[in-house]
DNA sequence: AACCAGGACAACCGCGTCCCC
DNA sequence: AGGGGACGCGGTTGTCCTGGT
């Protein structure tokens, strides 16, 4: 812990009256005690009735960063890595996600945690990587250097795979999930990925965020918070992955309990089994067009055969819950 | 022992969104 | 409808710590 003190920056801003810099022991009890004596309110009100010469604003992130009780300090464990690795291939930067899915965990926590260890484990395996034909900033990746990246995270332990042997080299689907999973995974560390040029919003009233990969790659898109219906949509070969929500993952949860999801979960090298018990009968599949039937097909063989491509919402708790269920990744 | 570079982490900043008036 | 304040998020910066030389 750092000595407030010795900063040298812990002035108070004459210009505005607001304190800025590290916060003293005193400025935190200030805030704890009154935060635990009335809960939270308006942050500005807050900052003036704690008696701290802070702004709102800092006495929130110190509140949501540092003094909330239910807290997890401490180093990150390595299924909490893993954990952030997988909820980062599939939702990308949204810190706050996926420290919505890490109990005790912030997003401000998870995101140093990515950009001083995580990345700089990546860059490793990048330059461990690296030969002349990698130099290429085409956008599309060559198979060759995909499964050499591929290969060496699982050798470093990044994650590894479970594929079905028939599935491995034909599946366009694999090759589409890989892809994503490595894209993300990569990013912003491969130009050759392009992941930071191919973000692009939508914006308006739908508020849906896309994040687009290569052309040979899957796509994935987040909806902003506070729009309806689903929480984001990854597109497999022309097939739309709806993720529903975090605030329907309670839903979804006694969702889980009514069902017995363990029958779908015995087979790490059956492709649809996994599957199903990722996103049973939750999933939420969308046809992109009508002449996706054989992309579609694939995806109604692994989502429980569904006829109809649209059988509910993408059980992303339960992913988080059984992240070895995963076809693609074991994270042991 | 002193210096330096890199890592870890706390905090700030700017922007978008939401909500209330 | 739209203006303004509050909030939340992601990116960035600042500061201290630690290990190497």
């Amino acid at each position: 812990m750092r000595k407030p003190e010795a900063s040298g920056k812990n002035n108070v801003n004459n210009s505005n009256k607001f304190r800025k810099g590290l916060w003293s022991p005193e400025e935190d009890d200030k805030l704890m005690n009154y935060m635990l004596n009335n809960g939270q309110g308006c942050w500005s009100d807050v900052a003036r009735n704690a008696g701290l010469q802070r702004c709102g604003k800092s006495c929130r992130l110190r509140w949501i960063n540092y003094l909330r009780p239910d807290l997890k300090r401490g180093a990150f464990s390595p299924q909490e890595e893993e954990m952030i690795i997988h909820l980062h291939s599939l939702l990308g930067n949204r810190w706050s996600q996926i420290a919505a899915r890490l109990p005790g965990r912030t997003d401000n926590e998870i995101k140093n945690f990515w950009n001083s260890t995580i990345k700089k484990r990546l860059k490793n395996l990048q330059s461990s990587n690296a030969s002349p034909n990698t130099s290429d900033s085409s956008s599309e990746p060559s198979k060759d250097v995909m499964g050499g990246l591929m290969s060496t995270m699982q050798e470093q332990g990044i994650f590894s795979m479970n594929m079905d042997p028939s599935l491995s080299s034909s599946s366009s689907l694999a090759t589409s999930m890989k892809a994503m999973i490595l894209n993300t995974m990569m990013d912003p560390l491969l130009p050759m990925l392009d992941y930071d040029h191919g973000l692009n919003m939508y914006g308006g009233a739908s508020g849906y965020e896309s994040i687009t990969a290569p052309p040979c790659m899957a796509q994935v898109g987040v909806l902003n918070s506070g729009d309806h219906g689903f929480y984001g949509e990854g597109i497999f070969e022309g097939i739309n992955v709806e993720i529903p929500p975090l605030e329907s993952v309670s839903c979804m949860e006694e969702n889980a309990k009514t069902q017995n999801i363990q029958e779908n979960n015995t087979d790490k090298y059956s492709y649809s089994s996994p599957v199903n018990s990722l996103y049973h009968k939750n999933c939420n599949i969308t046809s992109n067009n009508k002449t996706d039937n054989i992309a579609a097909d694939q995806m109604g063989n692994l989502w429980h055969g569904s006829e109809e491509l649209k059988v509910g919402e993408w059980d992303l708790e339960e992913l988080m819950k059984d992240v070895s269920a995963f076809p693609f990744l074991d994270f042991q």
